[in-house]
DNA sequence: TCATCCCTTTACTTTTAAGTAAGTGCATTA
DNA sequence: TAATGCACTTACTTAAAAGTAAAGGGATGA
């Protein structure tokens, strides 16, 4: 599993790796949802940089998006079904981060 | 598990995001290393990207940093015990990321 | 007629990360 | 005397990522 001169966990963070996108995939894990509501439930995120990561998401093939001829228009944004096989890797590391974060709160001065 | 306002998954991208780190922390899986080591097994990186980077793992706890007074000096980079637990998630990481690398592969036009 | 809504895109600026090159210290070897 | 090896650090430059502000398009409601 382990070889020398490659390493694949790049690979993961680099289609994870902007500054929105973990949050991005983390509430499309939720539920669908369309630009507006991921604007409104991300605190401070630009809409060039929410659309940019989306299309990021989206090139990687791991979000979907639907747009329904509507007006106003409607997009939605779901998890394709190979955005789905993310959902263990990011519990893990969710998991991870949460003991990370409660270690670094309980001993600041390591 | 999944909180609304709270996204863990950036916590582990956060320490393991920069360019360098992935494959650090990679090598030091396998085995202890010094610092000529893994500029060697590294290509590319500089002195400068080592040696920051490896301070940045080692203010995480995550490696150890042993020091031999010898002339001329040996350093010695390992995975502390608390670095251990991020062996099982770069694993984890590590499978999806190669897959998905093969998917890439296999369909370049999708 | 004018503003509104939603989902963007473009042009420009600022911030952050990474790269380059050189230097440090000290003991051993040539 | 000078060069070598190791493990860095510092100062400076360049490249990449993110932030800001504004505009577009097209139907609907006031």
């Amino acid at each position: 599993m382990i070889h020398q001169r490659e390493c694949p966990v790049e690979t993961l963070i680099h289609v994870l790796g902007g500054k929105w996108k973990p949050m991005i995939l983390w509430l499309l894990i939720e539920s669908s949802k369309r630009f507006n509501d991921l604007e409104k439930l991300i605190p401070d995120v630009s809409q060039k940089m929410l659309s940019q990561h989306l299309r990021d998401l989206e090139r990687e093939g791991i979000v979907d998006r639907t747009v329904y001829p509507t007006v106003p228009p409607k997009v939605e944004y779901s998890l394709s079904e190979y955005g789905k096989t993310l959902i263990p890797v990011a519990e893990v590391m969710c998991a991870w981060g949460e003991n990370h974060n409660k270690r670094k709160y309980e001993e600041p001065a390591s």
